[in-house]
DNA sequence: GCGATGTGCAGTGACGTTTCTGCATATGCG
DNA sequence: CGCATATGCAGAAACGTCACTGCACATCGC
């Protein structure tokens, strides 16, 4: 390349990066020779020689072999898609590096600095990157001492209370809870905003548990809620199917939705605005997070604003359709999505 | 590393790549020191010395400036997916870089090879990466003459021919189809076995067609094949969206589902097993092609039977349900999913 | 006309691997 | 014992880039 346009490799390095001392005419001609032979500055040469690789990792923690877990698709998709986009708006590119990979295909790719989904306590992949020196930034809080140099995650309490009311607001008098057995951060703030909104209005909680993972558990726990003495006149489900899950047993106990039973379920499917009734979900708006994600994780890399807040806590959408109000909705309340809304 | 160890460099790389000849004595003792200090070799230095990034591309066409297209969410997901499982199996990463990304990301990043969704005519990225020696493999069969290494497609004809058999065992008299106005090989395949399908059974062929990637234009399209004199008795959307569509329009026109008009459409959607009715789907098993798309591809990288056949045609799954049959099943016609079954 | 300053490049040394070559010391065989 | 062969490792070159340093030559002010 060098030979070919008649100049020095430094000429060649100084011509293609806008470096250097050098007049317009030599810039051109070796910009134009550089073009006509197809030439491409080798990425591996320059990430070995400027230690920036320009990449970054996104990782899922997976609970089987299967790099994502098909309960999170929607949700995975999404953020994937927005965390690619603002990654590339800033010159970076996304690996998909799934935590239970092979060893030897972590250390086969250099990244720049890895964002980590929902991270499990005390993760080793993430745990080996840190003491690496790659920046880590994880989406959700990170559980134990994790130590992320930082972390993104939805206001999970605001969230429970703001459904809360609005089931309040719609006429219910009990309102039911499903939830988790497991101890993950999600599951552990929604509960207990919940237990505390009982305590704080007066009202009994009533709620069941299921290991949430297993999706016929849900059924079944769907099935226990409706068929309790004091079944609730509402019921918020903190999982994706809980929505089918409820209104299947409702079917099966005669009752009628939004009529005998309010129904809210967090889930990020397109499929609820279409079921018969249409049913009212909580949207982590994962678009978002992934791109504040990957915002925080860049600006990390490249040293922006070190040491300034490195957790970041991003607000729900509830989208209420028919099976939370006892009348029909006056207006749209879920207005079409506008391009840059999430 | 080297002088932690008290060996040569040499010794180092040699132990842990299994090279050159050492005592298991020596190879245990590097492996060892390397371990304790948390050394791991450079990813970049060996690409720059190998040419070997272990890094494939996964790029998908895109028609805004999102990375993918929403109509495409459930089939990428899904491909992507499997593309990722395939890839690691074989010690590679997938790096998702949409073919409208900034060039300089593009060229800041060693691939390996590139997988590409859906390329269309003449794709100037494609063209570049082929240029560049850089082995690609499309999903889909290349429009134009677009020199890619190899490709992975449905059996389209054969799918619509399935379907149509299916719909004429299922009693259909005349049967529509609900097509788009674009020429890509999916639209143009699927719409010529049709044709030649009415041609052969000889019936009067009826169909709509519509700006695919106008998600309201499919609605209206829906509704005027069903206005038709015409009307058929029985419809194949080609489109994801076109189960719901039709289903509404037939709800307008007092039509029921399947008594008055049998329904099929081509869509990945697990929420089509719910709708009232479920809705008979083809699904191209998007895992499958992901999957098959990705061996190709590092076949081609490592050498593996070059020159052997490049072009690969998968077969699709028509998945019955209420839909497409006047008596309802009476076995379960799509069973669970087996685990290794895409 | 002569130092001081600027301009336009070329040379060179890392970056951290891998791979090829090479040199000792051990081991085998007749 | 002496020569061929094996074994255990070290040295050095190269991969392609970038960031220095350095060297010519031009320009300028006086």
């Amino acid at each position: 390349m060098a030979a070919a346009a008649g100049v020095s490799i430094t000429t060649v390095s100084d011509a293609l990066n806008g470096k250097g001392r050098l007049p317009d005419a030599t810039r051109r001609h070796v910009r134009e020779v550089a073009n006509r032979l197809g030439y491409r500055p080798s990425a591996a040469a320059r990430t070995l020689r400027t230690g920036r690789s320009g990449l970054i990792g996104l990782t899922v923690t997976t609970y089987g072999e299967e790099p994502f877990t098909f309960t999170e698709f929607a949700y995975f998709a999404e953020m994937a898609r927005a965390a690619t986009s603002a990654a590339l708006a800033r010159g970076y590119a996304l690996v998909i590096l799934p935590a239970s990979s092979r060893h030897d295909v972590w250390s086969n790719v250099a990244l720049d600095g890895t964002v980590v989904i929902d991270p499990s306590d005390h993760d080793p992949v993430v745990a080996d990157l840190v003491r690496q020196g790659i920046p880590v930034v994880s989406d959700g809080r990170p559980a134990g001492n994790l130590p992320v140099h930082a972390w993104v995650d939805n206001d999970h309490e605001q969230a429970v209370l703001g459904i809360l009311e609005h089931l309040a607001d719609s006429g219910a008098r009990r309102i039911g809870l499903l939830t988790g057995t497991s101890t993950d951060t999600y599951t552990r703030l929604s509960t207990t905003a919940y237990l505390n909104w009982c305590e704080r209005v007066g009202q009994e909680p009533v709620y069941e548990s299921y290991p949430a993972h297993d999706p016929c558990a849900g059924a079944v726990a769907a099935d226990r809620l409706l068929a309790r003495p004091d079944r609730p006149d509402a019921v918020y489900g903190l999982f994706d199917p809980n929505g089918t899950d409820l209104l299947a047993a409702a079917r099966r106990y005669g009752l009628r939705v939004p009529e005998d039973l309010l129904l809210v379920c967090c889930s990020e499917r397109a499929a609820y605005a279409t079921t018969e009734p249409p049913i009212s979900t909580l949207s982590l708006k994962p678009g978002r997070i992934g791109t504040a994600v990957v915002q925080l994780l860049i600006d990390a890399i490249e040293g922006v604003g070190a040491g300034r807040p490195v957790a970041q806590v991003m607000p729900t959408d509830l989208i209420v359709r028919a099976s939370s109000q006892r009348r029909p909705p006056r207006t749209t309340v879920s207005p079409p999505r506008s391009p840059d809304d999430d």
